[in-house]
DNA sequence: GTCTTTTGATTGAATGATCATTCGGTATTT
DNA sequence: AAATACCGAATGATCATTCAATCAAAAGAC
């Protein structure tokens, strides 16, 4: 993971470009333009345009949950980690839209199957599977495999982001807390 | 809406490629050849690939909304119409993966943006929609906006629907009933 | 400190592939 | 014979990728 100026530029220019014309409306010649930076170049940073778009992606993820760590307390009550994780979700795809139409747009993607597989494989004690475990442990939530959960959870949330950003719903905070209070409502057992 | 044996078979070849390659991976001379059609012959049906995927997608919609129908009945109680919807959706997905891919991938994508738009202004007495306002006048569900109630109803769902075709979860349909109902709890005043 | 040398970064025009679309013509239907 | 459906090679655009050439900076030599 380099992070030289021109590497940042780049993928910042990709994000921004999938996330208004999609993947196959995003040539890598635009990406240069929006970057400031030669077609060239690109290709010393990344192998490919799919390995551009992959590591793009890597590094939403990064971002996405450095925020959701802000604030964060581990120790406190299974629901307000839950109520402070959606949040922060909703918070910060609205704050940042081409975050989210890039990320959903890459889920929705063969390139993003092969992803979604790995990353069920292996991860256990992530922030976020852990407070379902926990909540499982201590009965509040229903018993049901913990993908069904995440659906659960997150599920809602997805939609109406999607929904506020193409300007069909207007979230205000009052809003969102109360959607992400009825996720929870979904879990509880 | 003409249907002429090829019509249908192009459409057709255009889910099909499009839910396993993306919009970008699914050239039209793909697209001829699986329909077992000349290149041209998709421009006597279709003014460009952008028209022909905005009819694939209408088409799609039309099919969805039919198998809904179908054992649905419109008198009983609101909870039970809930849950065959969402039964519904849930099983004619899974037995037909591309419809979904290609569904989701349209509804993340610059096509879908206008598309759900449109349908949002002016679509007041649709199936869907009235189970939510009958549910709402006799007080059952939650006061929040409609696009809300759609969110919470059917979030869940569609990424349940996803982890199972991309093999990350394997649902029945004791699963999916569950599922469902926790959906309901969301909605529940 | 100044002058080479080497290494890596950057450029952008050129390449070759691929693609959406067109069109002159052939088959099929009316 | 008129109209419509169909064909598929040809066209022109666009695109991802390459590469020979330039530039920048660090490393060594003296």
């Amino acid at each position: 993971m380099e992070s030289t100026d021109k590497r940042i530029a780049v993928i910042q220019a990709t994000i921004e470009l999938v996330a208004e014309y999609g993947f196959h409306g995003s040539p890598m010649s635009q990406v240069a333009k929006r970057a400031g930076v030669a077609a060239g170049t690109i290709y010393h940073y990344f192998e490919s345009k799919d390995a551009l778009i992959e590591s793009s992606y890597a590094h939403l993820e990064e971002e996405l949950i450095a925020s959701i760590k802000q604030g964060y307390c581990e120790e406190g009550p299974v629901q307000e980690r839950f109520m402070h994780i959606g949040r922060a979700l909703v918070d910060n795809f609205i704050a940042f839209p081409m975050k989210f139409c890039f990320i959903e747009q890459f889920h929705n993607s063969p390139y993003g199957v092969a992803s979604r597989r790995e990353k069920m494989l292996g991860k256990k004690n992530d922030l976020i599977s852990s407070v379902f475990e926990d909540a499982r442990q201590q009965g509040l939530i229903k018993e049901l495999p913990l993908l069904v959960i995440f659906a659960l959870a997150f599920g809602p949330l997805l939609i109406i982001i999607r929904d506020h950003i193409f300007g069909l719903v207007q979230l205000d905070s009052f809003l969102i807390e109360e959607t992400v209070r009825a996720c929870w409502d979904a879990l509880k057992s």
